[in-house]
DNA sequence: GGTGCTATGACACCGGTTACCATAAGGGTT
DNA sequence: AACCCTTATGGTAACCGGTGTCATAGCACC
């Protein structure tokens, strides 16, 4: 006869599958429970409207009861949609790691999304690879991108060949608008470099990140333009590259601190080249703030620790993580604002920064 | 028509929708091309041994040439697994945090387990149901507990008994050996005990984390250990409790150094509070290390920062991140290694220790 | 020719979803 | 009042992309 009707259970001629079928709550137990289809069940758990309030209380209470929640994974395979939101960074700051996935879980908890961690080492040659190989793997709804890994052009038309959608946070307008989280660096240097005016420093000195960083130009652009407005400049030989790392920092301010004419007032790129001046300071012997001004560039925690306490630019990383994830799960669901949202850096001013010649 | 339930996508009328269906290759398209059955495929994917050498060569041709990469969602559902492992972490240092989460990837990145972050405030009460909450939720195959998480007894129990595999990283054996990831702090602490010693210091004090963290006893245990084998001991006085945070440890240095008879020693639990006695003896106008000596503990990269450099003691963090993920993998599989592994710290001599009375 | 092993496929199932259909209730028309 | 057409509601089957179980065909061995 064939009788089609389900044969969910054998219902345990001997073995007690029952008992095997550990906890875990599926829709069909609560559908059997109260009494409808799974697909009832479904549309009280997505929300549709096309359920009486009646029924919908009455299924509630058995969710309720139950603690049903439904399987992430089946769901994702039904939507055809993984429910992924990867972060692909290679910024070497823990903290700005740290806050930024904060930032970004502080939203997604709230949703059905979930986090994957992509590191990355943008030195090492097959680095795009990886993350394309990434996202061919969990394919992720949407990556996010902070600094320095969203400067990757190159990068992001791979991804959008593969139909990846992203956000990225940077300093520029590098993409299309609601592709992009601004930061706007470039006024935040000019902060520092009003403060730096202000004081009644002259020489005034910039250590800057590599030039394949963005952020780095963005950060010198504005530092010389914060000057100018005092009548201010550059002067020959006051600006070193370094390569954001605290011996590197270390490396360009002996450069500048030893020459003839040093400044008195140095701006590095990020906290750690500042701190790395700060040693530089001590070995040339030199009284911070008294003999020289030094302001960083982040607000880690390493500048409310170090002493004398730095005067830094702080970016609000974990809001912007929170802007970011925003940012993506509204273009996944189409309503991508068109504005880029813009993050305005603040100065800080703490001990490290005085007037020159104390 | 009336369609009925959600009006979600109007779906193009006009779309051809297998062009709709993207890129993606099942194992039903490499099936077909390969002329086996589904079933076969999933055999070579698997690497079930049933399968004739010539049939493998020929599917895995194919599986080559269309880049197929089966849906990790998809498996999970079949395997009745998840294929997650969650990283439950409280701890304040960012640097801790991503390096162990760095270990961790790096054992599963080659595997097909995924990391799931769970970050959590041990101080909220109900923190310890966002944990069961998170594992209900995404059903992890296992935990990974760093301190202080790992230390909470009760949420072991709870997580036991909802049937959560897990590892946790501590100083003590707190549970059962093939669930631990042991760090010897007691050890570390002895040494850095004998450093000082040996260095001649007779008036030694100490800063101890808070007295709910397990590793704080173990570290004064072991400090006093250490003393002890020099026929030193911790002098009435000569311990603070502070709370593992930099201002903390301003505070209990700020205790000590301004006693009459202040130590010309302190080794604080850990590098934040080790920051902490710093700042305190540039308020003091202390010169570290001649009038005193400072020794930390996490070799933070803080720690090699600041100035003078730090005298630590270092625990390897990231392959204590790769062990757990090792361990825990094997618990899974059922080979459990009875043994649980031990870490053993080491102190790293840098510049904040030096003789007494410098 | 029975036995045991290997290689393969058929089919149900994991826990959700959508597409489509069935039925009941309401409202206007003749 | 009978009829038809909506609209509201819920059921059934198929499917998402893999897996397990079991049956079966082919072959070697005694």
């Amino acid at each position: 006869m064939a009788k089609n009707d389900k044969i969910t259970e054998p219902t345990a001629t001997d073995a007690p599958v029952p008992a095997e079928i550990e906890g875990r709550v599926t829709i069909n137990d609560i559908a059997r429970i109260a009494n409808v289809s799974k697909k009832t069940v479904s549309r009280i758990i997505n929300k549709s409207p096309m359920v009486s309030e009646e029924t919908r209380k009455r299924v509630e209470a058995v969710i309720e009861q139950y603690g049903f929640q439904p399987d992430p994974r089946a769901r994702a395979l039904a939507f055809r949609k993984s429910f992924l939101i990867g972060l692909a960074y290679d910024n070497p700051s823990p903290q700005y790691v740290v806050n930024m996935q904060r930032g970004v879980l502080d939203v997604l908890m709230t949703t059905d999304y979930q986090l994957v961690l992509q590191p990355v080492d943008r030195t090492q040659p097959g680095y795009r690879e990886d993350i394309c190989a990434f996202f061919e793997r969990h394919r992720p709804s949407g990556i996010i991108m902070p600094p320095s890994v969203s400067e990757d052009d190159k990068l992001c038309e791979m991804l959008r060949d593969l139909g990846c959608d992203y956000v990225r946070i940077a300093s520029m307008e590098l993409d299309e608008p609601f592709r992009m989280i601004r930061t706007q660096d470039a006024e935040g240097a000019a902060q520092a470099a009003r403060h730096l005016a202000t004081l009644g420093h002259k020489r005034i000195a910039h250590i800057h990140g590599p030039k394949t960083f963005r952020s780095a130009h963005e950060r010198l652009y504005g530092f010389r333009n914060g000057l100018a407005e005092f009548g201010l400049e550059l002067e020959e030989g006051m600006t070193q590259e370094a390569g954001y790392t605290f011996e590197t920092g270390v490396q360009a301010a002996d450069n500048l601190l030893s020459m003839s004419k040093r400044p008195t007032a140095i701006f590095a790129g990020n906290d750690e080249m500042a701190i790395g001046i700060y040693t530089s300071a001590r070995k040339a012997n030199l009284r911070i703030p008294e003999d020289l001004s030094i302001v960083g560039f982040d607000d880690t925690p390493m500048a409310s620790r170090i002493w004398p306490l730095m005067t830094t630019v702080r970016l609000p990383i974990r809001e912007m993580g929170r802007e970011a994830a925003r940012s993506l799960l509204d273009q996944l669901e189409g309503h991508s604002t068109k504005l880029s949202k813009r993050f305005m850096p603040e100065i800080v001013v703490r001990q490290s920064t005085a007037p020159p010649g104390g």
